[in-house]
DNA sequence: CAGGATCCTAAAAGATACTG
DNA sequence: CAGTATCTTTTAGGATCCTG
C-alpha cells in the first residue's frame, strides 16, 4: 500500500508525549470520554443540542432519570465547561442549562457515535 | 440559517422509532457506546488496530491492565462481534486477537473522540 | 501462554423522602 | 421549580492465586 502520510498513532498520539499506556486525564480521548460517559450523559447532551432546557424539561424528555443522577449528569458537564447554568432569582426558582461553545463542539461526536451504531447493527443483523 | 435539510435529531432518531427516551439496547448510539465502553476498551482497541495480537502482546502494551480485565474487555468486544479470536492448538497455548470488519468501522469513531477531546483541551487551555 | 476462580473495593445508579 | 439527603443496589475494576 505504500507508506500513508497519516496513521492511526499520528492521528491518536501526540508524537512529543509517546504512547499512551494507562487511561490517563490528558489523552483527549480519555477528555472526550468523559463528556459523554454516564448512562445518560448522551441522552441529555441531545436535549440540550435542541436549545436551553430547565431542569423540569429535562427531566420530562427522559421520565426514568431520577432527579439525582439528572443533578449529578449536569453537575459534571457543568464542571468540563459543557453546560452554562443560568439561575434566575426569584421564586419559584427557576434555572435553564445550555451548552457552551465547547458542548457544541460535541455535536459531530454524537453524530459518529450514531452513525458508527447504525453500521455495526447492519452488519450483525 | 434557512431552513436545515439536515438536523441534529433527523440523524439521531430514526422517524419510525419515536424519541429515545431511556438508555436502550437498540439505540445506534448506546451500541457504539457499548463498543468503547470499559475504562480500557479505546486503548486495546487501538492496539488491535495496529493488527493481530496476541493475549501477552495486549498484555505488554497495556501493563497496569490486569488479565482478568483483559478478559473480560475482549469476551465483549468478541460478544459484540467486533473481534475475532483465533486459537492455535498445541501447548503452550496461543490465541491470536483480531479485529473483524465490523470492529475496523470503528476506527472513525476513535478519531473523532481524539479530535474533539483535542478541540475541549485547546477551549479549557 | 492464556486464561479461570475468588474475593474485595469503589463508584455509579436507583428509590424515596424532604427542602429553599 | 429545582434541587438535597439518605440509603440500597448494581456494576466495574483490581488483587491474588490457580489451571489447561
Amino acid at each position: 500500500m505504500g507508506h500513508q502520510t497519516v496513521t492511526w498513532d499520528d492521528e491518536l498520539v501526540p508524537s512529543d508525549s509517546g504512547r499512551t499506556v494507562a487511561p490517563s486525564a490528558n489523552c483527549p480521548v480519555e477528555v472526550a470520554l468523559a463528556a459523554i460517559s454516564g448512562r445518560w450523559a448522551t441522552l441529555v447532551l441531545r436535549d440540550l443540542m435542541g436549545g436551553p432546557r430547565s431542569f423540569s424539561a429535562l427531566r420530562a424528555g427522559l421520565p426514568q432519570l431520577s432527579a439525582k443522577v439528572l443533578t449529578e449528569r449536569l453537575d459534571g458537564l457543568v464542571a468540563q465547561g459543557l453546560v452554562r447554568r443560568d439561575r434566575s432569582p426569584g421564586f419559584p426558582a427557576r434555572t435553564a442549562y445550555a451548552l457552551t461553545g465547547a458542548g457544541l463542539a460535541l455535536r459531530p461526536l454524537l453524530v459518529e457515535l450514531y452513525r458508527t451504531g447504525e453500521a455495526l447493527l447492519k452488519s450483525t443483523s
